[in-house]
DNA sequence: ATCGATGCAAACCTTTTGCATGCAG
DNA sequence: CTGCATGCAAAAGGTTTGCATCGAT
């Protein structure tokens, strides 16, 4: 299964005339393994490293932005200074509670909100393609301390 | 009503035992003029200077620290380099629609939501008090471009 | 053999911070 | 007067870029 994206991707950039080296398989093998992770740049420089410690930081800037291209990975905005990246894998579309205590991040999953999106559709007269939620509030751990 | 809520604005800040200074006064008065617009720190800063050309970039991220730890703004987060402040107006509760093709962003209103909330809050035992939402998509004018 | 991909370090640019001065309370 | 607020310029720090080299095709 793992494979199967892997092979997927590979397919993708190859079809698009980009090479298959050695750092863009690292990559892609880190962020197919922490699927439903996501990572900073620098984060996932440091994870790459594990595998392959021959991919600098500057190639992890270059094919995150490559692959947000080709819809492989997505950015996301949290409020802090990083830009974080993960997989885009179709069933696996999910949004972020934040915690405003101790900033914690909790992923969850939605079905939902087709209502919503086609209201706005009509009434703004825009084709929505992807939305992206954050909610933020107080976890339970943060609830239980005080 | 644009007086009301400088004067609200300038009693949270009293209350907290923030001094009332003209560069505070200017900035808040040209936030509200512009109730819902979003600016970046640059373009707040230029917006500004119309008004009282004595008010430093560092002085506006040092104020709008202050004014979203006080509730006055929050910040959003697009897809970019920069981080965009905007007054918290209630009654003016509203999130973006994202061109993904000219860029442009659309606010729209919402009172929905709620059910689907309350819905979280449950399941994930998360306490939500506040939310963003961005929806991608191409706009009107872009489609008729194509 | 070619030309895109990479590593390294420097450049970039937004945001933050140190310090002397200014001004609200 | 006192101490917070400000302006300026420098520093910080995440991201981008230039350039020589490497390596996939």
């Amino acid at each position: 299964m793992n494979d199967d994206l892997l092979e997927r991707y590979k397919d993708i950039l190859s079809s698009k005339n980009y090479k298959l080296t050695s750092q863009r398989n690292s990559i892609l093998q880190v962020l197919i393994e922490n699927k439903n992770r996501h990572f900073s740049a620098d984060e996932l420089y440091k994870e790459v490293a594990k595998v392959n410690p021959d991919v600098g930081l500057a190639t992890i800037y270059r094919n995150l932005e490559i692959f947000c291209r080709l819809g492989i990975t997505h950015r996301l905005d949290f409020d802090n200074k990083y830009k974080y990246y993960e997989l885009s894998v179709e069933g696996n579309h999910h949004h972020h509670l934040i915690c405003v205590k101790c900033g914690n991040i909790i992923e969850f999953n939605d079905q939902v909100l087709e209502d919503f999106e086609n209201e706005i559709e009509d009434f703004y007269d825009f084709k929505i393609i992807d939305h992206r939620i954050k909610f933020y509030g107080i976890c339970e751990e943060c609830r239980k301390e005080k």
